[in-house]
DNA sequence: CCGCAGATGTGAAACGCTTCACAGACCGTG
DNA sequence: CACGGTCTGTGAAGCGTTTCACATCTGCGG
């Protein structure tokens, strides 16, 4: 049933072994494709997912069909908690960004693991607690950054990862510009008034990290 | 220690007994005048709360003091779910609205009742579950809808009473502006025009729903 | 019943972002 | 190596909302 190894990153690497052992008991693991989408908002689902390999996009739709992206998830990462207790309609999206490896955990199989072991409840709250917390930031951001701080803080929290910062995120200006909730075109615009501020570089594809500090002091602005 | 009964409204009405026990027992009642904060956003907090009488909003802030009003909280509300099993910084502030009467219970008593009762822990991850998508549609709202159908959601959730609908609802324009993330003039100004159209009647601190089907289009629409 | 503070109405100007339109750059593929 | 499609840069006009500046209303305390 289960073939690969479990990562232990992201926030796999501080739950408790109850839930390693879950997903590596009764979980079914799902392969994926650059682009496939796992669930979509709207879904109903009944599932946990664990991260083995790959990067997941995680974002909410209208209904008029725009898309916010708000996350990329990478190995160790879990997500789809809310379906957990509550099973129902999705509410969000997560799609595959690239050749990806998941482990599903059903709905059922947990509430009885959780019976059998209250410390595993334990677990998924801190989960839910850490997601919403996360959602909670976000909402501010949206509601009360312009823009240019929005994308600011995107860039660099994306380009966090574990041990250190990674310079180079690799992402079109249209794929930003749907994770800052804006157009294209804004993005395009500060990013080259960034450019030539020599606090980034901007390539084909994907946005070079030259100056973090910059960036940084950029985050907290509120007028540029 | 506790002195009131416990109502079995809002979340408390479908939750299992478990949680009311809890609630009966350690908890410690807290009362609050008009206007008086019980937590603030940055405060670190351990402790989930009912409500046993009264009105609480739940408001997250900027930097800058702007606020986002996000919901109004009644009797039977559980709130506070965050800081469970992540105890530390608060990511909203709760106010009380009018004199109000709610009961805290403490991370670590809620941990021992887990353990004790697996089903409390289900509870807990079913209220996360629900806040979620609710703050899920916030954000969803917030970013995708322009100000008027933003407004006529606020209204429209917000004059929803467990058994029907109210008609008046009590707040302010400047009030109502920082549930729907606008200044009040904006405010204002799409309310004189609803009023014109009969949609609504506006007094001095209130909002009189006149015609609900009419603010449910408007809800919908995007553009006015 | 007067006065006054807070609540409401409304217009004008400014601003940030979108929309639209298009030009140029890059890159895989035939 | 030329072509087509995607990605990027940028200007101009438009739109919704904020900001600012007042006028007006309303109810309560003196």
């Amino acid at each position: 049933m289960v073939s690969s190894e479990l990562p232990k990153t992201g926030f796999l690497a501080h739950a408790s072994s109850d839930l390693a052992d879950l997903l590596n008991s009764v979980a079914t693991e799902v392969d994926l494709e650059e682009g496939e989408v796992l669930f979509e908002q709207g879904d109903i689902g009944d599932a946990l997912y664990a991260i083995v390999s790959g990067a997941l996009e995680f974002s909410i739709l209208s209904r008029e069909g725009r898309k916010l992206s708000l996350d990329v998830m990478r190995p160790g990462a879990l997500f789809g908690e809310i379906a957990l207790f509550d099973p129902g309609v999705r509410t969000a999206t997560v799609t595959a960004l690239q050749p990806s490896r998941v482990r599903g955990v059903k709905n059922a199989d947990i509430m009885t693991a959780i019976r059998k072991k209250p410390e595993l409840g334990i677990d998924l709250i801190q989960l839910a607690g850490e997601r919403m917390r996360w959602m909670s930031s976000q909402l501010n951001d949206q509601v009360f950054l312009p823009m240019p701080a929005r994308l600011a803080r995107k860039i660099l929290y994306l380009t966090v990862d574990g041990s250190g910062h990674l310079s180079l995120l690799t992402l079109s200006q249209a794929e930003l510009a749907e994770f800052v909730g804006a157009t294209r075109e804004a993005v395009s615009k500060t990013l080259s008034s960034w450019k030539r501020a020599g606090v980034i570089d901007a390539t084909r594809g994907g946005v070079r990290v030259l100056d973090r500090n910059a960036l940084q002091v950029m985050a907290d602005l509120h007028q540029v």
